[in-house]
DNA sequence: AGCTTTTGTTAGTTTCTTTAACAAATAATG
DNA sequence: CATTATTTGTTAAAGAAACTAACAAAAGCT
């Protein structure tokens, strides 16, 4: 039961009717490929005629294309089967992180066609919309035609609307327009622009493979040198009023714990982050410094699982804490939200059969119901690129999202 | 941009384009009433015929009557106003209490009609349900004629698709069918169950006075013997996949702080609820306990803010603690969802004038940016009965609501 | 009184869903 | 192998609702 926004309405048109029906056909081809006309018919609840209509709009577009005759057991006419149609053009998603920024190319519905390139981030804002504009229009081959758009993804706090990136710390930037920096070198070519956290969130939603199709809400947690979150509720990305909805690691675990590098103290964050687990290992209360403050400044957390795999028990142990600890953060987005599932990104996932049951235990510890306690957690691998999947949903979804409607 | 779920999608018929717009025209009656034909079809942007069209649908169906003619300054015909007619029938609102369970009478649309009636609540679930139904009927003047349907509102978790209240500590219930209960006494009255938390989040997103008009997302907080905590996002309520999402009240402030009644340590709940204020007072550690178990048990929450206000540093010192950890609270759920404003309910309210500056300064001190730090709290006064408006929103909502598209 | 302006209605057009009939294609049947 | 049954996909016509345009009704202004 969603109440109408007096103030923010859209009034159905002529065509409104025509367009809803349009885009759950484009999304029962992208979901349910190859699929034929008479199954399209089956699966809304309409009929034929209707169909062909619907998708002949669509063919018009070459949004779809039509593809063999399928092969039936049964008698009567062989279908025709319907595909999306990926051929037309090119997206272009990028990951910008602290230390590399990652760009890769796809096709117009976000299957990747080549290599993940990557270059050292530069810190200037103008020089890095310089060189990710060249390594750009250097990946596409050395023009910008037959590009859909761009979508590139910040760790930091991101005003989709207006392009700016309103604060990103591992980057260094406050307030920096990076859309119109780009925009300026990139003529006329849509760029997207959105915080990491989010994006991944985007990309689990948006993902035609696999257990990828939203049967709820989500909550995609990324442990890395901080915390990225990204909540989807009723298929929506949650942005909040100054786009910084999400921000659970600074959810505290103890209000007198130790200090984050937000400036407060005990944030779920400063027990959790790759740095913190680091620290523990340590042993040392550095947890609101970045990793090279320590002085074996490049000895990352896959050394230490490497190590804890081998037998070292510190490094074991200073795993199960930041578990246990995940665990306790990960009741509280529960109890909070109660979504349907958690998808959990980051380094730390690469430890996962070390440290499930430590997860598992802390979440029932916290959680208010046994049913709570049992909400699925889904590791996403880092092979699975998950904040590179969420820059291209930025571009490729719209094609596909419900239409605004009253 | 919402994605389509492909396994629950609604189609648009023949009759979708107008039952939008039918909802989005009563929805502009509701709000700018009173409203002429031509002013409608300003608001909406298309033209009068279509306006003719829908408002005659409307008149048809009894669900806004004309009314007077409106004067103008300027010359020209002088418009027919159009008003929501509420004199068809009746809604009951229920607001089922730990001490006593209170009912009102409203038209159709949501208004007062009567006094608000109470009686003290039974826990044996049968003779609560007889009883409620007895003074159902009462309140009605004798009969069931021309009651449209009752909302009930719940202090625990209940599940408003099959009625059942699965968790009520308050009135000892677990697994209860209430719905059952009542439809064996109340026959053929449609009747709505929900959780009374999330019911305040309805009652001001629905909530046709004042500056209940939604323009974001919003976040109900009612501080009472427990927390009660409702989360209205897109202009829906948030129910989660158990019905369970919105209990920010079990987000640990320490983990290792007070037990809490959920058997966890140092929820949110343990620091500010009633009982938690009324033992800080009297310097014992009962927090985990109810209020009974205090050796002043009728010594309220009401009295302390008294005695704080008559010059008892003690009990100002209590509520100032809850105003700290109340605000600490505040700051985890801005963090972690940027609501447009954060409402607050419950007795606390009522020393809203001394605890404010305390209850602000936590909020900045947890909150990521400074304009988190500076979102809106409103302040819901008892007299308001924002539960009661939630349960009249859960019968009467459903005429005006976003029909389901796409 | 006549003109202008605003409100609200009506008749006709367009667009899109829906129904029904039909053509095309293919397996099963006799 | 010809016929029949069945499934797919198209086409023509009907029905519904937005949209257009013209008009009637009502009231102030000159």
């Amino acid at each position: 039961m969603r109440k109408i926004d007096p103030n923010n309405f859209t009034l159905a048109k002529r065509g409104t009717s025509r367009e809803i029906n349009r885009q759950i056909a484009l999304t029962l081809i992208r979901t349910h490929q190859p699929v034929s006309r008479a199954d399209l018919s089956r699966l809304m609840e309409t009929n034929r005629a209707n169909i062909t209509f619907l998708v002949n709009e669509l063919l018009e577009e070459e949004l779809v294309r039509e593809g063999a005759q399928g092969n039936q057991k049964v008698r009567g006419r062989k279908p025709t089967f319907l595909y999306l149609n990926s051929q037309n053009s090119r997206a272009i998603a990028v990951d910008v992180r602290a230390s590399r920024t990652y760009l890769m190319v796809t096709d117009s519905i976000g299957k990747q066609t080549g290599d993940i390139v990557s270059f050292q981030t530069v810190f200037d804002p103008e020089k890095f919309a310089e060189e990710l504009s060249r390594q750009i229009v250097n990946i596409l081959g050395g023009g910008l035609a037959g590009c859909d758009g761009i979508g590139i993804v910040i760790p930091g706090m991101v005003d989709p609307k207006t392009g700016i990136v309103v604060r990103a710390p591992a980057l260094g930037w406050r307030h920096v327009n990076l859309l119109k920096a780009l925009e300026a070198r990139l003529k006329g070519i849509p760029i997207q622009l959105e915080n990491s956290g989010k994006a991944c969130a985007l990309s689990q939603i948006w993902s035609t493979r696999g257990d990828g199709l939203n049967h709820g809400d989500i909550v995609f947690v990324s442990v890395s040198d901080g915390l990225g979150i990204g909540v989807v509720i009723n298929g929506e990305l949650v942005r909040g009023r100054h786009n910084s909805a999400g921000e659970f690691g600074h959810v505290p675990l103890s209000i007198d714990g130790p200090l984050c590098s937000c400036g407060a103290n005990g944030c779920w964050e400063a027990y959790i982050s790759n740095p913190a687990t680091l620290s523990r290992y340590f042993g040392r209360n550095v947890s609101g410094r970045k990793p090279k403050a320590l002085e074996v400044a490049d000895f990352t957390i896959e050394d230490l699982i490497v190590r804890a795999r081998g037998g070292d028990s510190k490094a074991l142990t200073a795993l199960h804490s930041t578990a246990r600890y995940l665990g306790l953060g990960l009741a509280t987005i529960i109890n909070a939200l109660d979504p349907w599932r958690i998808y959990i990104g980051g380094e730390i996932t690469e430890a996962w059969d070390l440290i499930e049951p430590e997860v598992r235990d802390a979440i029932k510890e916290r959680t208010l119901t046994g049913e709570l306690g049992e909400t699925p957690l889904k590791i996403v691998p880092a092979v699975e690129y998950p904040r590179l999947r969420g820059a291209v949903a930025l571009v490729t979804a719209p094609a596909f999202a419900a239409p605004k409607v009253a």
